[in-house]
DNA sequence: TATGAATGAGAGTTCATTCAT
DNA sequence: GATGAATGAACTCTCATTCAT
């Protein structure tokens, strides 16, 4: 029962010289990026470590602001698709709430690197592009909120405040990125059910004045979750 | 019943001209930090920002380093006087752990742009000083383990998992910096309150059966919290 | 009556595909050297202009040196070739001098771009390509001092100084390739006739006393100085 | 009798090691500027020649562009004013042709570099500056245009075609810059007198059927013109 | 023929920092 | 205290060119 880390991004093959020296040195960078961040990431660095001049890299990417625009723009691509489909899975506020938490805990668990340098560095990108991707960021965060609605109408969730308790819920599942190791005792699964059940909580979820866990839910199971967060990890940016 | 952003960076008052240089230089850079990213903010900026030269900046300060590890050592110094102060306040696991929430938010919200700085821009921090905030990082999250551990031996507390959800309170708390404005709605008091009652939720906190919200707890009100993180947000880091 | 352009920068006809590639090369480069400078200009925008990759073009010419270097030496034997033949058809200084006048300008008007880079970019080359250009250009101005010798010596021309209006002839001349355009109203034979009669004004050609002009002598047609230039461009280069 | 080359380029004094230091970089552009060419000339050789860093440089200017654009627009603003001096001392057309002539000479002789630098590298400017250099150029030009219509119209002037005829004079008189030397046999005021000559029988100046010569007219000395252009160079460009 | 990959050198520019005045 | 001058190192990026395929 393997749980790779960076599963999304991985050289995945032999293909051509220069296919693979693109995905390497797409690699180096959100390593690099992560690490120290872009901006104390010299272009030096990222050449050495794919063991090819700078020039070099300069056939693969546009700038060294590019490269940090391709992974943000993927990433967020990557995440909605996630939650979508495994949104998808789900019937009522409560198990879509659970869904949402355990793709973006699934996700962010399985390729800590790129949602670091995703929740991180927007601050990096300027331009159209920052627009680009905080409309990504903005939609994404809309189906959240949406649920909360939901759940708040249904009367299925209890909070003080909709808007503070969903930026407390993002900021702790963004968070996971920071802590989790693939080499811990955990695995994605895991983590990500014990974030659902602290959203449930969290939004004091209940039916029929019962306080509403995971295990309550009619939802799917906790490797079904992992592989549509491998899945958008792999679909997405492969050629774009 | 103002509640003044930035308690802690303005300037205090009087004190010689010298001295208000010197906690300008401190202000801008916080800002700058803050906005920007250590690595992004040049000392140009930071110069053009109080209205003087680069070469004076270096009678106020040591280096750019030095700059930011003040800011990190002393916002971790306030914010375990702040923790210290307010768990005193309280007496058994579910209100030191509401104590806990509050006095951390309560700072959070007091002074975001410090405490983003300090959450963010450690691995700019390399060297002995960098041993030093971690060590002040490690003693700080301490506290927490040990609520935690008390919350679960007594029975009050009933979690999957203590560590996972240590990590994810902290990643909640931190992240108030990263949306409060104190031009918003709330003031950092009642944010901080609602956060207690967020916390208590994730560690299934209860008496007698009942769960356990901040209203049922026996502890300081308010606004005695709040001016414990403004009291460590002055108190700390005026002269070193 | 059509005064093309360019008459001998275009690709001339059928040859082999890679021939006029070749040709399509040297074109490129001419007017990218011409509107930007040899320096200015890159290497992939003559590759882009003509549609090729920069490796290609290496396939059809030794370096971007070489490039301008044949340009330079082409454009020169061509200047000469034209002054020797239109020389041919007069018998006295004055015809003479209005023969290279008008041959100069007449070149310069039918190909301004290649004037324009064999005037200006002199100090791009180097080594023993310069001594060849340079030593090309000498051999074309002494044409010039010796008809103005010659004039002078036998009477016909009045000069306060014979040097200095042989380099003041030479940059007006060589000058037509910085406004001339076939676009404008006036044909490269117009211009030349107009040229050849602000030379003799500046040499003080005269006979018995009266100011010589280009009517007054027995020279060639205008159609067959333009012929004669046109030739030049077409029949050298198209190998070398 | 010092005929000064490069007279309005030298470190003029003392002053502060600032001021002179960036009065030494603008000579060393000018004069790498003149013998390569803008894009063959680096800024680590400007560095070189004036013995400082590359960094230093950047103290005293604000790009290289900048560096060209000051040279471009200081140029034409002397000559115009050299011109516009020269003019007023002069009544009539043939007169105001020689003191124009004579303007443009004396100053093209007097500093060459400069001259070459104005007058080549216009393409290496763009932007809004280019738009500010070729307005001060189309002023100038003006100031012929209309002269030689004066002359035109009052009969003292026969031309086969005015703007040819100017287009001719421009280029002789700029061209001054590509050969003279102050090392030479002539000082400037000698060829700016027999380039007015040049100029009078170009435009066939005549006066009751005379041919008219620079002897013939009511015109400044030599000197006086030559003082003019002096003082431009020096006048402007000093501080802004 | 033509290409994609790669290179070494160098481009202009900015960095944090020092120091004599 | 404060400044202007200066630095060495580093920055991102582009250059003309080569070569195996």
């Amino acid at each position: 029962m393997p749980r790779g880390q960076n599963a999304g991004s991985g050289a995945s093959g032999r293909a051509s010289s220069g296919e693979s020296t693109r995905r390497r040195i797409q690699d180096a960078a959100l390593q690099l990026f992560a690490a120290k961040g872009f901006f104390a990431t010299g272009i030096r660095e990222i050449a050495e470590r794919v063991g090819v001049t700078t020039a070099a890299l300069y056939h693969y990417m546009g700038s060294k602001d590019e490269l940090l625009i391709e992974i943000m723009v993927t990433s967020m691509r990557q995440l909605i698709h996630a939650a979508e489909e495994s949104l998808a899975t789900a019937g009522e506020p409560a198990a879509e709430l659970a869904a949402l938490v355990r793709a973006h805990v699934g996700y962010h668990a399985l390729d800590p690197l790129r949602s670091m340098v995703s929740d991180d560095e927007l601050r990096a990108v300027s331009g159209k592009s920052r627009a680009q991707v905080m409309d990504l960021r903005d939609s994404y965060e809309r189906l959240w909120a949406a649920i909360l609605d939901r759940g708040l109408t249904s009367g299925v969730f209890r909070m003080a405040d909709a808007k503070i308790t969903r930026l407390a819920l993002l900021e702790m599942c963004n968070g996971v990125d920071r802590w989790y190791s693939s080499a811990g005792p955990m695995g994605p699964g895991e983590v990500a059910d014990i974030f659902a059940d602290l959203a449930l909580a969290m939004v004091g979820a209940r039916r029929n004045g019962r306080p509403l866990r995971l295990s309550n839910l009619a939802c799917a199971p906790t490797e079904q979750i992992i592989k549509i967060a491998q899945r958008a990890l792999q679909e997405i940016g492969e050629s774009d």
